[in-house]
This record gives C-alpha cells, sequence and structure tokens, in this order.
RNA sequence: GCCCGGGUGGCGGAAUUGGUAGACGCGCUGGACUUAAAAUCCAGUGGCCUUUGGGUCGUGCGGGUUCAAGUCCCGCCCCGGGUACCA
C-alpha cells in the first residue's frame, strides 16, 4: 500500500476539527504550556513558504508538550488593521472589512492544510468589535492613569487630583510634561477647563503638541519603527516632520521597567541588545550655567561632568527656547536664518546630510561655572531639541561631534583626560577626540589626577552641593504616538466638551468603527472619520478622528486569547491566573522596537493595574530567521552581440585575427570589424535595420572609397557557412562595394544560453524565470516556451542536452518570480514533507534561502519511513514479539535525542535523528511493534498526519495528540564496546574497539600494547599519554 | 562611525562541556533492476599526492594558549542585521 498522503492529511485535518482535539481548557490538575505565534497581517498574497516556518516550529513544541503532559494553550488570531487593506479601500471603494476577512478565510485554510494544532476557538480578530472593545477600554485606563516614579508604579488620576487637593503638585515625583508648580490653593483656584489641562500632563494617554512623521502621500502620522531613512516601511513614500497635536502614550515612564525586565526573560542577547539601545538609558548629570549680563541660565545634561574644565562653547538646539533672548542685535539676522534653516530641513535632508556642519554664533556668552571662563554659545543642529535639555556644553577634546565641529569652526579645544601611561599632547595636533572613559584627569582643578570614573561622581556631588547641577539619567526612549489620521482603525473612545478630551463611559463600549463615504481625508483635511454622519456622543458632543495605530490591537493580544468570548471583562482573573504568561513566543525580529516593546509596556500596565499576573508577558522568545527567495535565471542573447562574438571566434579559429580590427572608429561611425588588406568594413545588425540603413551605408561608401559587407544577424547565427563565403566574396571581389543581397528574410527567434557556455557573459543578460518551471536548476524549457507568448518560439543553447539556469539569493517577492506558495508543495508532497523540510532547512533562529532542491530527500524518507510498517509492500504488518537488543538500542537513542534537540529548539538534528533511526530500522528490516509505536509518538510533533493514520492501523483508537512521549529506557543507551580513536600528537591515526567502562590505566595498557600503537612509536620517544574515556587517547610522541 | 550576529565540502547544514571535522539531506559519479523511464536498491564522493599501505593539507586570514582548537585568547579581513548627531 502507498503513501498517499492527500487522503491522510484530509482525513486528520478533518478528525482534529471535529473533536476539537486542540481546544484548550484550563485544567488546574495539569500544568500549562503557552505556545504563541505573533499573528499576522492577512494580505491579499495568501502566505508564503517563508510564514510557516515560525508556525511549524512552535506547532511541533506545542505538540510536543502535549505528549509530555502539559495542558497546552496554541490559539491563532489575525492583526486586521493594516494599510494594504484600506489603500485598496482607497482605490476600490471596498470596505476594508470585506477585504481583511476575505484574506484571513484564505490564511485560515492555508494554515489548516498545514496541519497546525491551533485552537481556532479562542482565535481573536484586531478589528472585530467584541475584541476592539477591550482596546478601547485599555486606552480609558491609560487615560485615567499617571505614573508615580516613587513606586514606579501606574496609578489612577484620582490619587493624583486627591494629591494636588491636599498638597499641591511640589511633592509628587511623576512621569510627565514639563510643568510648573502650583498650591493645593492653586489647584483648587483654577478652572474645570485648567484643570484638565494640568492633568493631561500626567496622563498616561495624554494629547499633546509633538513634532511626527507626517506621510502626505498616506495621509497619516507613522510612527520611528514605521520610517527608514526617511521613508515610509510601508510603500516607501517620503516622510516629513510636523507639529501636529497627537495622542501619546507616556511609554518613557516605564523605561527604567522596560530595561530591567531584559534581564529576567529569555530572549536572544541581538534582540535584548536592540531593545536596550532603543530605550538608551545614560547617566549623567544636569549642569546649569548662566549666560553673561543677563539672567537667563541654561542647562545642560551631560554624562561627563568630569569635563567641565575642557567645556570650551555650548550650543543649543535651533528650537531651544532660550536662543532669542540671548542672542545679541548684531547676531540676530543670520541666527534667524540659520534657525529657519535648520528647522525647515526636512527629515530626510537631514538623515542623507550628518557629514556636513552647520551652526551660527549667538554673540553671547556663558560662564563656565567650575572656573568662570567665557564660553560662546553657539546653535547648530546636532543638537537635537528632544533630547536632555537640547543644550548641550561642548568639550571638543573628549567628545567626537564636538570636535569636528570645534575643528570646522576654529574653536579651542582642551585636554582634560590623558590615557593612562601616556602624556599629555597638543590638542592642536590631534586628528580626533580622546572619547574614552579610561584614563586620569588633567588641567581640571580639584579633579586633577583622579580617574574619570571617580571623577565623574566627584563632580556630581560638588555640583548638587553648590546646587548648580544634580545627578540624573536620561532616556532616548519616546513616548509613543498613538493617534492615525486613518479610517482602518480602532476609534478612540474619546468625546470633546469645550476643547477638552472626556473618554466615554465604559458601558458605551465598544465604540464602533462608523460607514464613511470614502475613505479619504476630507476636503479641509480632516481624517476620514470626519465623514461619518452623527459622529457624535448622545449629547451632541463631536467624538475624536483620529483612529489608533497597528499596534493598538496587537500589544495584548495574548492576554485576551486567555479567554476570548469573555464579554463582561477583558478576561477572567482564574483563567489570567491559569495561563499567567506565554511561555514560548515565536517571531520575526523585525517587531523589536515595535510591537515587541509597545506590549511589554502595555502588559506591565495592565500587571499595575493588578488585571495581569505577571509583569513580563513573553518568558521566551524565538526569532525565526526570513526564508529568502532562491530566484532563477535564464540567460537572453543579445543576438546583434552573439553574431559579432561567433564571427570573431571564426576569425580567430581561421587564423586571421590581425587582419580584423574589432569595433572600428572612423570619426563619429562605429562598425564592426574592419579589414585592412581588403580596405573592407563588416556590419552586423538585423535584416529590417540594414534595409533602413542600406543608403546611409551606400552614401558613405562613395566618399570613403571603402567596401562594406552588410551581414543579416539571421545569416550568421543560423547558417554558419554564409559567413565564410560572403567574407570571402567580398574580400575578393574588388568592384562591388557593399554587398548585402540575396539574403531570404528569416524571422528572428529569442535565443537563450544555458549556464556554463563559454563566454555567456560576453553576449548574454539573466532574466528572472519562474521557479516552478526549475528542477534542480534545469530548466523546463517547454513551460517555459508557454511561459509568455514572446517566448513561444524561444530556441535554446543547451549543454548536455540540458537547459542550466543561475540562481541567486535574493528577497522573496512576486517580481523576482521566487515565490514559493505552500500549497502548491503540499500538493506535490503532502503537508507532513512540507513541515519536515522546512524543519530540516536548518535552524529556526537562522535565515535561509529557500531551495526546494532537497526536499526530495524528506519525501523519499517518509516513504521509507511508511515502508516499515509495509514488509512486504502490500498490508499493514508488525512484529508483535519483545524488541530485540539491537533494536531497542536504536530507538532508545533516537527517542534520547529527540527530545533534548526539541527541548533546545534544534529541530534540525531532531528531524536528521529520525532518518537515521529509520535508516538503522531499515537495514536490519526491523518491524517491532513496540519499536514502531515509541517511533510513531516521537515523531507525531512533526508530521502528526502519517503519525495519526499508522498509529490508528497500530490499533489505537482516540488520536495520537494526547499520547504520551516516549520514555528513554537508559540501559539501552550504553554502548558495549567503544571506538576509541587514538590520535598522536592530536591527529586522529586509527581505532581500536575496547570494551565500555575500562578505567584510564586499563585503556591506556590495551591502546599501547596494540600493534598499530607499536608501528607508531617506532623510533619515536613517547612522553605522555592522555586517556579521556569513552572519547580519545592521546599519545605524544617526539 | 557605534552595537550585535555570522564566516565549516559543489549546496543546506552537523559537531550540545576544548576530545574522531564534514552527521543527515541535496547534488554528482559508477553499478543493479527495467525494452525504456520513473521508482527502488548498492557503492563512492573535502583538496592534493600516492607505490593503493597510506601520506599530506584543510573550518575567512595572521598569531597565541593547550597533550588536543571549528570551539578559548589577541590582531585583522569579509558578509548580514540594528542604529545613527541621544551629549
Amino acid at each position: 500500500m502507498n503513501y498517499c498522503f492527500t487522503d491522510i492529511e484530509k482525513k486528520w485535518q478533518q478528525y482534529w476539527k471535529e473533536n476539537k482535539t486542540f481546544s484548550a481548557v484550563e485544567d488546574p490538575s495539569k500544568p500549562k504550556y503557552y505556545v504563541l505565534d505573533m499573528f499576522p497581517y492577512p494580505s491579499g498574497a495568501g502566505l508564503h513558504v517563508g510564514h510557516p516556518l515560525g508556525y511549524i516550529a512552535s506547532d511541533i513544541y506545542a505538540r510536543f508538550k502535549r505528549h509530555k503532559g502539559f495542558n497546552v494553550l496554541h490559539p491563532m488570531g489575525f492583526d486586521a488593521y493594516g494599510l494594504p487593506a484600506e489603500q485598496y479601500a482607497i482605490q476600490t471603494g471596498t470596505h476594508p472589512a470585506i477585504t481583511t476577512y476575505k484574506n484571513i478565510d484564505r490564511y485560515k485554510e492555508q494554515m489548516d492544510k498545514i496541519g497546525f494544532s491551533f485552537d481556532w476557538d479562542r482565535e481573536v480578530v484586531t478589528c472585530d468589535p467584541k475584541y476592539y472593545k477591550w482596546t478601547q477600554w485599555t486606552f480609558i485606563q491609560l487615560f485615567n492613569s499617571w505614573f508615580n516614579n516613587e513606586t514606579q508604579k501606574a496609578e489612577n488620576i484620582q490619587s493624583l487630583i486627591d494629591a494636588f487637593e491636599k498638597e499641591g503638585n511640589a511633592g509628587i515625583d511623576a512621569a510627565c510634561d514639563e510643568i510648573s508648580p502650583f498650591t493645593a490653593d492653586e489647584w483648587k483656584a483654577m478652572s474645570k477647563k485648567e484643570q484638565q489641562e494640568v492633568l493631561m500632563n500626567y496622563r498616561l494617554a495624554h494629547l499633546s503638541d509633538t513634532m511626527v512623521n507626517w506621510c502626505p502621500e498616506l495621509g497619516t502620522v507613522l510612527a520611528n519603527d514605521e520610517v527608514k531613512d526617511g521613508y515610509s516601511e510601508r510603500g516607501g513614500h517620503p516622510v516629513e516632520r510636523k507639529l501636529m497635536k497627537q495622542w501619546l502614550l507616556r511609554i518613557t515612564a516605564y523605561a527604567q521597567r522596560l530595561l530591567d525586565g531584559l534581564d529576567t526573560i529569555n530572549w536572544s542577547d541581538s534582540l535584548k541588545e536592540i531593545q536596550r539601545n532603543w530605550i538608551g538609558r545614560s547617566e549623567g548629570s544636569s549642569v546649569l550655567f548662566s549666560v553673561e549680563n543677563s539672567e537667563n541660565k541654561i542647562e545642560v545634561f551631560t554624562t561627563r561632568p568630569d569635563t567641565l574644565w575642557g567645556a570650551t562653547y555650548m550650543v543649543l538646539a535651533p528650537e531651544h527656547e532660550l536662543v532669542a533672548g540671548i542672542t545679541t542685535k548684531d547676531r540676530v539676522e543670520s541666527i534667524e536664518r540659520y534657525v529657519h534653516w535648520a528647522k525647515n530641513r526636512s527629515e530626510r535632508d537631514r538623515i542623507a546630510d550628518v557629514k556636513s556642519i552647520t551652526g551660527e554664533f549667538t554673540g553671547a556668552f556663558a560662564i563656565n561655572p567650575v572656573n568662570n571662563a567665557r564660553i560662546p554659545i553657539w546653535v547648530a543642529d546636532y543638537v537635537l531639541a528632544g533630547y536632555g535639555t537640547g543644550a548641550i556644553m561642548a568639550v571638543p577634546g573628549h567628545d567626537s561631534r564636538d570636535f569636528a565641529f570645534a575643528r570646522h569652526f576654529g574653536l579651542p579645544v582642551i585636554q582634560v583626560v590623558v590615557k593612562k601611561g601616556e602624556e599629555p599632547a597638543d590638542p592642536a595636533g590631534w586628528e580626533e577626540s580622546y572619547d574614552s572613559k579610561d584614563g586620569l584627569m588633567i588641567n581640571s582643578g580639584f579633579i586633577t589626577g583622579m580617574e574619570v570614573k571617580t571623577a565623574i561622581q566627584t563632580m556630581i556631588s560638588w555640583l548638587e552641593e553648590k546646587g548648580i547641577g544634580q545627578g540624573k539619567i536620561n532616556f532616548r526612549l519616546r513616548d509613543a504616538i498613538f493617534s492615525r489620521q486613518r479610517y482602518w482603525g480602532e476609534p478612540f473612545p474619546v468625546y470633546y466638551k469645550n476643547g477638552i478630551p472626556y473618554t466615554l463611559d465604559e458601558k458605551d463600549l465598544p465604540l464602533e468603527l462608523p460607514e464613511v463615504d470614502k475613505y479619504l481625508p476630507t476636503e479641509a483635511g480632516e481624517p476620514p472619520l470626519a465623514r461619518a454622519k452623527n459622529w457624535k456622543t448622545k449629547e451632541g458632543y463631536p467624538l475624536e478622528t483620529g483612529t489608533m495605530p497597528g499596534f493598538a490591537g496587537s500589544s495584548a493580544y495574548y492576554l485576551r486569547y486567555m479567554d476570548p468570548h469573555n464579554d463582561k471583562e477583558y478576561f477572567s482573573k482564574e483563567a489570567n491566573e491559569y495561563w499567567r504568561d506565554v511561555d514560548l513566543y515565536v517571531g520575526g525580529d523585525e517587531h523589536a522596537t515595535g510591537h515587541l516593546l509597545y506590549s511589554r509596556f502595555w502588559n506591565k500596565f495592565l500587571f499595575d493595574l493588578g488585571l495581569a499576573c505577571e509583569d513580563e508577558p513573553f518568558k521566551k522568545l524565538i526569532n525565526q530567521g526570513k526564508i529568502q527567495g532562491r530566484s532563477s535565471f535564464v540567460y537572453r542573447v543579445n543576438l546583434e552581440k552573439y553574431a559579432e562574438y561567433l564571427l570573431w571566434e571564426h576569425i580567430k579559429k581561421i587564423g586571421s585575427k590581425d587582419k580584423f580590427i574589432r569595433n572600428y572608429r572612423d570619426g563619429n561611425r562605429k562598425f564592426d570589424f574592419y579589414n585592412k588588406e581588403a580596405n573592407l568594413i563588416i556590419e552586423i545588425k538585423s535584416q529590417a535595420k540594414l534595409e533602413k540603413l542600406e543608403s546611409h551605408y551606400k552614401k558613405y561608401i562613395k566618399t570613403t572609397n571603402k567596401k562594406l559587407l552588410l551581414l543579416p544577424i539571421a545569416d550568421i547565427i543560423n547558417i554558419n557557412d554564409t559567413i565564410i563565403e560572403e567574407t570571402q566574396k567580398a574580400i575578393e571581389d574588388s568592384q562591388k562595394q557593399v554587398i548585402f543581397d540575396n539574403h531570404k528574410v528569416r524571422e528572428l527567434k529569442p535565443l537563450f544560453v544555458s549556464k556554463n557556455i563559454k563566454d555567456r557573459k560576453l553576449f548574454s543578460t539573466p532574466l528572472h524565470v519562474d521557479i516552478s518551471m526549475v528542477h534542480n536548476d534545469v530548466l523546463d524549457v517547454e513551460a517555459f516556451k508557454k511561459w509568455r507568448p514572446e517566448y513561444k518560439n524561444a530556441e535554446f543553447i543547451f549543454e548536455e542536452g540540458k537547459y542550466i539556469c543561475g540562481w541567486e539569493i535574493e528577497k522573496m517577492s512576486k517580481s523576482k518570480h521566487n515565490v514559493q506558495n505552500p500549497d502548491e508543495l503540499i500538493e506535490k508532497y503532502g503537508a507532513d514533507t512540507l513541515r519536515m523540510y522546512e524543519m530540516f532547512l536548518g535552524p529556526v533562529e537562522q535565515s535561509k534561502p529557500w531551495d526546494t532542491n532537497g526536499i526530495e530527500g524528506v519525501s523519499r524518507f517518509f516513504r521509507k519511513f511508511w515502508r516499515l510498517f509495509f514488509p512486504g509492500g502490500e498490508h499493514f504488518s508488525v512484529n508483535d514479539a519483545p524488541p530485540s537488543e539491537k533494536e531497542q538500542t536504536i530507538i532508545n537513542k533516537a527517542i534520547d535525542k529527540i527530545g533534548k534537540d526539541i527541548e533546545r529548539f534544534s529541530f534540525n538534528t531532531a528531524v536528521s535523528t529520525f532518518m537515521i533511526c529509520v535508516n538503522e530500522l531499515n537495514e536490519i528490516k526491523s518491524n517491532n511493534r513496540e519499536v514502531m509505536e515509541k517511533l510513531v509518538i516521537s515523531m507525531a510533533s512533526f508530521a502528526p498526519h502519517i503519525c495519526e493514520e499508522l498509529w490508528e492501523k497500530l490499533g489505537h483508537k482516540g488520536g495520537i495528540s494526547n499520547t504520551a512521549f516516549p520514555q528513554v529506557d537508559k540501559q539501552y543507551l550504553r554502548e558495549e564496546s567503544v571506538e576509541y580513536p587514538i590520535s598522536f600528537n592530536g591527529k586522529m591515526r586509527f581505532k581500536i574497539p575496547l570494551p565500555a567502562g575500562l578505567d584510564k590505566k586499563a585503556i591506556e595498557e590495551e591502546v599501547l600494547k596494540n600493534e598499530k600503537t607499536q608501528k607508531w612509536l617506532e623510533g619515536k620517544k613517547l612522553i605522555k599519554t592522555i586517556v579521556v574515556p569513552g572519547k580519545i587517547v592521546n599519545i605524544v610522541i617526539r
């Protein structure tokens, strides 16, 4: 009986569905295990082979954990809001929900065909009102919360109001915008509106004027991680900076906790490092500088207060509020011009142009508090308004940017740090600054001689004592802009009364996305929701017209899976306390600074509210590598070049190379060949071109008295003899000047040359060819001819009777014709083969090219595996006798390794182990029941369909999914004898089999008395023998 | 520039703690079966040399530690990713 995967796979997929095999139910008697994939955005193109890589890995792990007795939660859903559906809606008028749900259906169908063990009963879709009700609900909680720096926790805004009423804001250490102090009485005296405005500075979801990444083409604001090099990540449209009123989430409040949390989770170092860099904590100090002849003081942030004696100038950001105030009269004009220029530079200009140094002197001087030195104050765009205080003290001796600036504008450089063991040097001769913190202070008053690290601490204390500075920590992380001027997103549960935003009552949720006539902004430039009829509350107050960004719905979906149908609360306490957190999260690392940071933040916030019981959402995270495309190429011959090449080769062959000049130039004219002896020009062109140009050639010949042979391309390519004949005639015939007649018009057919044909590069260009027509790099010529009408009559230059294609690794994309769609592979090889092959390709975390060439091997393996159960070929049959010693060794070794490999996510080596095991069993023609049963269970997580089928054939009912993973019988792991590799001076020479369990001494004796060893020792002096029992023997000789 | 990864046959990759480099698979070569093909099976397959015993070189390059290095240390080269005036 043949292995008929189509029927088997259909049968078991149906079985799992009907029996709800993977439906998870909270069961306190069993340990839980939560395996999650990053849910996909359902794009119109469907899944390609790259998508399932992570899903297969997590599915194997989920199934494995089930065999290991865990209660496994393995849900799937859809991140449904996204720009493509909305762009499509704008173009076609189709509601994005229609497109989205259609795509979701297609995704689910594709996923089911691969045999994933998803619990579809728990599916969530972010654009479903039942789901986004809780996204909106969370927003309301954020709006109603503030972050207490003292407790490092979010608290209800009411506790802040209570505090204001008692003592004003003086004693409050909150994560907030800059706000001047007020007393309790002042607070009470404020109008309701004023109070709301004050509170807005504290809310975790707050409205604020911010510089945003505005993409005019898309008509919306983008998050920092959605912008790449000044262009939108989706669509590649230009992005500009723009000041807009936006909703922001105060993620910065959680910066320290987000940083600390990284130490507690099992993520890859590179991913943690990316988040650390993105959060960008730096420790330093603030320093207050007074301005000469002015009341103004400038506060700077520096990580190097030790270098204060080296501060030779100051720089303000162009946006700094003091710029106008301190600029001296004579400098006003140039400063204004510079500030205007700097502010209006687009983000792209700024990025493209980081190397050029610009700035202007304000005319004002600051006083360096350590030595009262007068230092000039400049304005320059290398200082950013949004970081620190938007002003710096410049220490050109020890900061490379300051150094470059100082050199450019001729500002003084002072050395204040010297590398240990080196002498101070005149900075005038320096080529770069000394930025390292490794060194000793010089020229620095009372800290001279100190180590840099001590000096920093000393200076911070000194500044604090003097009241002109204090130790401070700055973060690079910015608040997350939370508004989008788009239709396809969650509406904010917010309305405006007298211009003040209020949140809707929780009982009015969800606020459903309204219908609009068009998915475009209004003429007034308002977002599409402004088009909706009656977009106001029952009381008539206008609703917010922005919508939430993509990361809103994905930030806490993993929590909703725990209790997805609960309409009373986000999720029940019981469900959350059972499932707690995600044990294994699998997804791409492109989400490092987006989703993975935002969801950690949301989770921490929900943790503070007492909703989530774990502080970190994703305990272990695996980034699956990307699957790159393997493009195939055919080489299209440039016929004219090829004809010239052929003729030239011919000329070389007959030994006339010296008589001809190639690419002959006569004034402006260029010809292919020229023979001096015969005063003959040869020009190769298509017949049509020759006919068109004939008269011009004739004119030219008349004036130069040369002979001209015009050869049509087709003649050269099709009938080589003609060339010789014609050329010979032309040389001999002294009468005729232009020779071009009697040629039959021949059609030029597209010609393709195989990859390894000599000189291919000289006359062909590579062209992407669809990978479906290429097998093991051999082109299916007939399929190729049918591919495009213009290739119908294509001809080929073969090598060894085949057309060999070239290949290259590129991104998988439609335009490169290298997209591999899983459905085709499933049809041809089956889902089990696809699953196994994707795992076999290499480590999950590594990016690798998709290459169908190897899939045959896995397919072969399954047939071999299947045949173990059908010894005669026809009938299923297993041997019920107890397994032999040999069989026990094979199977126990295998399941031991497989179990360990799965636990360390080394799926590729587990697949190898299956292969080795099946090969070994095949060799001894084993079909022992006990052995087969163990093998089937251990393979069931990789190839669930075939294993279910065989499990049933073995006489079991109820499916294999919850069957316990086989125990390893350790007694069979021990080998009776060890093949000891014997090496001399570290080089392995031969092996000696010795019984296992010998001690060092016995091994040494056995080895030394061996004949082969003696041969190696002849004439040499034995220095030492190293014995590692069970491993190796090394003999040192001289 | 800075910060992470990585570099092993023709290809994907294995070598888990310093202990037989190249498991497993693809591809390729030869053979069996077949009218033939497919499928299947068997043998071989890192380079060089070879008297067919084997020898010798070999994990990006150069050095080092060690009885022993793909693995550890120092210096460099190349590739991939992140980030970019973050004071």
